[in-house]
DNA sequence: ATCGCAAGTGTGTGCGCACACACTTGCGAT
DNA sequence: ATCGCAAGTGTGTGCGCACACACTTGCGAT
């Protein structure tokens, strides 16, 4: 046993000890043990809560726990500590050049960061358009074990009752796409949808006269009413036309992912019978349908606002066929996503609940300088 | 010398070679140096570019080190270098109660966090009424030694070429209170200042008949036209007012800070002169001056908005004699800005440039539930 | 009286890296 | 032939912590 306070050890000792009023300069296990007379793994096994302590010791060290506000090293901790963590990836499927696929980009980067952390990033993937495919991935989800999840909150419904489950097991996560504030999300990445949806009808409505009628184009869900992130947007979009005297109508229009003929018919169908439609917008990445639809019928004059920054809806733009699109960096999304939990769980670094990332909107004129870099 | 490549070491040199095709679990300096021979001393000359190495040496290190793709273990790096960082924190001085005040307590957390990365944080502090003052600050700064500088940008004429400055020395900087994308900056912590602008615009003219003639209240600097973020915030205040048919008029009235009176009798001559007026707006935190007195004066029915959730702003909401407050959380700005450049200088990890933060708009109804907390 | 065992306790090692320091080698100057 | 010195090179230690492992102590069972 060391015969506490009173030594002075030689050397470095004294240059750490600072016998002063003063704190001294960092507070380490060797002192808090020197300090409590014994030796650092009992010291550790307090910190720990490993138990094998006596009473008389446990309450000497947490004494001086107290008294110094110990707070370890958490880089020592993680290079010493083999803990490995896992981070659950929940996002949908995608296809080259779809909007996910960003989000992807920026999982993969902050991955590749993350190992060096003993994390390792895992992902579960659903169909974006099929709520039970979402459900069936929780099922699978409740015997996988993880440290921390990112969650992409398409089927709110569904993710609401599984973050209580998470809640239970004592597992962090955190949302992307749209947040649900009613959660205990250690943080949400990504915009604020609702002003998003604002801004989208700024936009569509500034060309417009009070009295045109829109178009919102839909693709339609298998079993649910569209993702949450869809909901939010159209009820932002909603609002702004109330608290701007909007006096047209709206005109739901559903489409279909791959089908031109189909949603050719439909469209035609629906400026036959509203030929004073002005203005159409889609609350996804899919306002290439409508921009498709429209760029072959130039002698219609629609003014079209859409989402996302994908390949198909650049070009559209650039085309001068959809007059903005409105975006939120979803690489920049994935990246946060993983990284803050990773901070999270390898250092006790709690990150801002609602970072929210800027909305950003494109226009033909800077769409050229919008890059997916997470720098 | 080790024999290189094909030795076999006993034990966990087993577990770490994964010797078949797969991608080594992790490469450190140690299996660099046995992949090419040498010692890890001169690995490390190797990486740190510390010369003393042979060309051969030098070339077959290089060699391996591009073959596996090596990068550092960030976490052992910074445990092992002593290295100390300083951060100045370039911000006003502040009393009580002020919004710097809040900006002050976040620096605090995040200084209290980054010790542990042999981080120190040292304030400079300037009169933000007084360009004089900053620019004195700068002098000041030009003498000291610090790896990383968080910058108030009040006054932007003044920041630009300082930070041509810090470009030169190869110090790398964040910016605070409002953006300079034009300078080379590690990240910019803070709103869109423009885009606070035109929600202040939203908030204020929702209320008003378009031809509503607007007062904004002003505290005159030393010497400037007033901080970057003003000004910004005017610029989109304004933009909004045009894009949205704004048919009023706007009367500039410059107050002053603790002269109740002055500020009476300048209030009292422009209403005198302009009965119009049906709303009010400051651009800095200032705006319970104004309502000090339309709430001494309640027949004065004028709309106010500002900015800055400062208790006597709060107050003022509260009481229902400020309209809406818009904010911006000075205090995650504190922490964010002094955290970003730590993880930048520690680990090397690069924040998002530009991390908006959220303009947040607060009511009667939730004001409330804005508390300052960094979480 | 002896043994086994539970409850405590301490020593030693390694995480991957940075860096101080000691050492070797070979060449020019004497 | 010998020395000094520059250019290379390697060994060893410590950063603060986690954790495996060995060890001590005392008490109940025999």
């Amino acid at each position: 046993m060391y015969d506490s306070e009173n030594d002075s050890e030689p050397g470095r000792g004294m240059e750490r000890e600072n016998l002063g009023s003063e704190a001294p300069a960092t507070v380490r296990i060797v002192d808090i043990a020197r300090m409590a007379g014994v030796s650092t793994a009992t010291v550790d096994r307090v910190i720990h809560n490993r138990g094998k302590v006596s009473a008389a010791n446990l309450a000497r060290i947490n004494a001086v726990l107290q008294r110094v506000d110990y707070r370890p090293n958490l880089i020592a901790r993680t290079l010493a500590s083999g803990r490995q963590y896992v981070i659950a990836v929940v996002m949908p499927r995608f296809a080259a050049g779809e909007y996910w696929a960003d989000f992807e980009a920026g999982v993969a980067q902050a991955e590749a960061e993350a190992r060096r952390y003993n994390v390792t990033v895992r992902r579960y993937r659903f169909d974006q358009y099929d709520g039970a495919s979402f459900e069936a991935l929780l099922a699978t989800l409740r015997d996988e074990s993880f440290d921390g999840a990112v969650l992409a909150t398409l089927f709110a419904g569904r993710v609401i009752p599984f973050t209580a489950e998470l809640d239970a097991r004592g597992i962090p996560y955190v949302f992307v796409d749209s947040d649900l504030p009613a959660c205990n999300r250690l943080a949400y990445c990504g915009t604020s949808s609702f002003d998003a949806g604002a801004v989208a009808a700024r936009l569509l409505c500034e060309g417009l006269e009070p009295g045109a009628d829109l178009v919102v184009g839909k693709i339609l869900h298998r079993g649910d009413g569209g993702s949450n992130q869809c909901r939010e947007r159209e009820r932002g979009f909603r609002d702004y036309l109330e608290r701007h005297d909007f006096r047209g109508e709206l005109y739901d229009v559903a489409l279909r992912l791959d089908d031109e003929a189909y949603n050719a018919r439909r469209l035609d169908e629906l400026f036959a019978v509203h030929p004073s439609v002005a203005g159409a917008v889609t609350f996804n990445s899919t306002c290439y349908i409508l921009a498709g639809y429209l760029a072959a019928r130039p002698a219609r004059r629609v003014r079209l606002v859409g989402y996302d920054v994908i390949d198909r809806n650049r070009r559209m733009l650039a085309d001068g066929v959809v007059t903005a699109l409105v975006a939120q960096r979803p690489e920049v999304q994935g990246y946060r996503g993983v990284m803050s939990l990773c901070g999270w769980l390898v250092e006790g670094r709690r990150p801002g609940t609602v970072g929210n990332l800027p909305i950003d909107i494109l226009l033909k004129e800077n769409i050229s300088y919008y890059t997916n870099n997470i720098i």
